[in-house]
RNA sequence: GCCGAGGUAGCUAAGCCCGGAUCACAGCGCCGGCCUUGAGAGCCGGUGGUGCUCUGCACCACGGGAGUUCGAAUCUCCCCCUCGGCGCCA
């Protein structure tokens, strides 16, 4: 959430924002009418309850006569106190609405363009492999290997579902655990947090209101499926506010998530897309001063996952049209996949800036006396299961049909080198 | 799910029964000032949010919301959370 007093002080630059975002403009033209009208009433308001307090003082001191007369002029004045205040609550409720649907304001590092293909390519990490034999893609290992089975995911839950069996299965559990050991390592802290996160969680973070219809709603309880677990884990200080010294802190979260992915049909082969899948998580909370040069050792921190499993990737700045919803900055890391032939997103790096912190109410206090501040949240992917599988699939896979396990994983596999 | 006890400012904690006399008692912490060679003690002031005609004035804030009233931390109703006890249950 923008904070409501820049967009009142500097409408230039929320309007830049939307621009660049490719948002409509009348979001911000409505938010300043609403906002007038808004701040004209309180004033009003004001004044009157000023009047209201003074002369409720002034009543037990008259003499009985004096006090009718005042109490019934009093009637009139909580009237229109009462009006008054309906107007302003139903003004702020718009504002709000309005509010929660703006965009974060890019960085000023962030290229300025419309869609993913002014997206810029930062750095390159190995080269696609080539091949001496024709390359199968990763669903076609998976059936041939009986690893990964789609059939019988579809039939106990749908379409986009599918089953890990056997060495997919153990392989699976090897990437959560080398994944989680390697982000501990560089100083995150493991947490497993629920699955389903209330509403005010899901606003906190930024999925609601935009995104609410990609989530699964558990509608009897009001929960939501989790998305990604920047959700819980973010939220887990939602309404705190820490002493300075404790920042920085990171964590690191295993947890599956969930996508209902609601319109999307294409290119729905294979694992690249599907409702369910398992991800590892870094999230941080840091001091304003310190966010974007904690926005490049987070991304080191993912990209150490590709390094370490020595599969080629590159990695993209997004452009404005690309960025997402509450994100002032964002990385994409892109593996790649031989068999499918694409890039595959499978880490998204982002800084928050004190979006999601003014959201979620998280703040910290510089110095004991000092008022407290939004933090800064930063989130990425120490990644995404399934695409990483995919990738791993067709690059480690060698002509007779086997697949390769890759070194870090084999202590995670009991030492097995190959999938057969 | 049932019964009970709670939720007051950064923290601790009065007030609630009996609505108005303290601008929400008081303590701790912290900040500023006075004092001091310095620190401490002591004394004074401050310590959340918002609005405006913004060196000031005002409004709001006692878990959240609605109501009663000229006036609500205080009375009524609904909801949330915490802690106990009971029940149910991997």
């Amino acid at each position: 959430m923008l904070d409501i007093a820049l967009i009142r002080n500097n409408p230039g630059l929320v309007r830049t924002s939307l621009k660049n975002r490719g948002y409509p403009e009348d979001l911000l033209d409505e938010f300043l009418r609403v906002d007038a009208e808004w701040r004209k009433m309180v004033d009003e308001s004001n004044r009157l309850k000023k009047v209201r307090n003074s002369v409720a003082d002034e009543i037990p001191k008259l003499r009985d006569d004096e006090k009718k007369n005042k109490i019934d002029e009093m009637k009139r004045i909580v009237e229109r106190i009462k009006e008054l205040d309906t107007r302003i609550s139903e003004l702020e409720n718009v504002r709000n609405e309005i509010v929660l649907n703006m965009p974060n304001i890019p960085h000023d590092s962030v290229p300025v363009g419309r869609s993913s293909e002014d997206n810029i390519t930062v750095k390159e990490f190995g080269k696609p492999r080539v091949f001496d034999f024709p390359p199968k893609t990763h669903f076609e290992i998976g059936e041939d290997l009986d690893i990964i089975d789609f059939t019988r995911g579809a039939k106990i839950a749908g379409s986009g579902f599918y089953v890990m069996k056997g060495d997919g299965a153990r392989l699976e559990r090897a990437l959560i655990n080398y994944m989680l050991d390697v982000h501990r390592e560089q100083g995150y802290l493991e947490v497993f947090p629920p699955a389903v996160v209330n509403r005010q969680a899901v606003i906190g973070t930024g999925q609601y209101p935009k995104l609410k219809d990609d989530m699964y709603w558990i509608e009897r309880d009001d929960l939501w499926l989790n998305p990604t677990a920047e959700v819980p884990v973010t939220n887990l200080h939602m309404d705190e506010i820490f002493d300075k010294k404790d920042l920085p802190i990171y964590y690191t979260a295993y947890l599956p998530s969930f996508r209902r992915e609601a319109g999307r049909h294409a290119d729905t082969r294979g694992i690249v897309r599907v409702h369910q899948f398992n991800k590892v998580e870094l999230v941080k909370f840091v001091l304003p001063e310190k966010s974007f040069d904690e926005l490049e050792s987070l991304l080191l921190d993912a990209e150490a996952i590709l390094q370490g499993l020595e599969l080629p990737y590159r990695v993209k700045l997004l452009c404005t049209g690309d960025l997402g919803f509450a994100s002032a900055k964002t990385y994409d890391i892109e593996a790649h996949a031989p068999g499918i032939n694409l890039w595959l997103e499978v880490s998204s790096c982002s800084c928050f800036t004190d979006f999601q912190a003014r959201r979620a109410r998280i703040k910290y206090r510089p110095e004991p006396h000092l008022k407290s501040e939004f933090v800064h949240t930063l989130n990425g992917s120490g990644i995404a299961l399934p695409r990483t599988v995919a990738s791993l699939l067709e690059n480690y896979q060698n002509r007779d049909g086997t697949v390769t396990i890759p070194k870090v994983l084999r202590p995670y596999m009991q030492g097995q080198e190959l999938i057969e």
